[in-house]
DNA sequence: CAGCATCCTTATAGATACTG
DNA sequence: CAGTATCTATAAGGATGCTG
């Protein structure tokens, strides 16, 4: 008998937040600190301020990312995982395992 | 699609590869049993011939799903996981739990 | 520093008709 | 049953210039 998973929807839901073509990357380095716009904008190679700007709103939207805005000059936002975004460290890291391994075997 | 040669950064790879917005639910139907193309079908809710006909496709070209023609009248294929799609299983796994979390936290 | 606005190109998705 | 072939619509992504 095949064992049927229960329902399907969670699975779409999930890759719908985190999907797309930078924000897993973004979430990769949120993961392990809190990182200000231009940091991020260092550490993802070829992303765009446009693209990362709006990936962080998206995430913001859902909940995911927090951002920290300092009222001085020059500006200063800050970006880290809330605590849903918190759990969703193992979700990364398994992508991350799975993503190394794939790329090893090429 | 993916340009695995260019970055080799293996979150961003994974969700090349299993991201989009019928793959997750691809790969969690053929999770549990191989399916035919009709099968498939009927289980996931609005996805059309086409673009199940080409994720599947796209997934095979990725060594993730393999396609098993039978060459009879009426014709048959069955789809399922590679050896290297089976060991998405906890990654997909790990996708549906968060997604389930995520949705009941609504 | 951390962005927004505008314009443009490419990728993804859907509708419909048809077939071995 | 398991697809192709067209055509069209929408979403995602990119280039560039400007700003508080």
């Amino acid at each position: 008998m095949p064992k049927i998973l229960k329902d399907a929807c969670p699975t779409e839901t999930a890759l719908d937040l985190i999907g797309g073509k930078w924000k897993g990357m973004i979430l990769f380095y949120l993961c392990s600190d809190t990182r200000r716009f231009n940091e991020l904008m260092r550490l993802i190679p070829d992303i765009t301020q446009r693209m990362l700007t709006k990936q962080l709103r998206d995430l913001e939207a859902n909940g995911i990312v927090h951002r920290e805005v300092y009222p001085q000059v020059p500006p200063k936002v800050e970006y880290s995982l809330t605590d849903l975004g918190n759990t969703l460290e193992p979700v990364v890291r398994a992508l991350e395992k799975w993503g190394d391994r794939y790329l090893r075997a090429l």
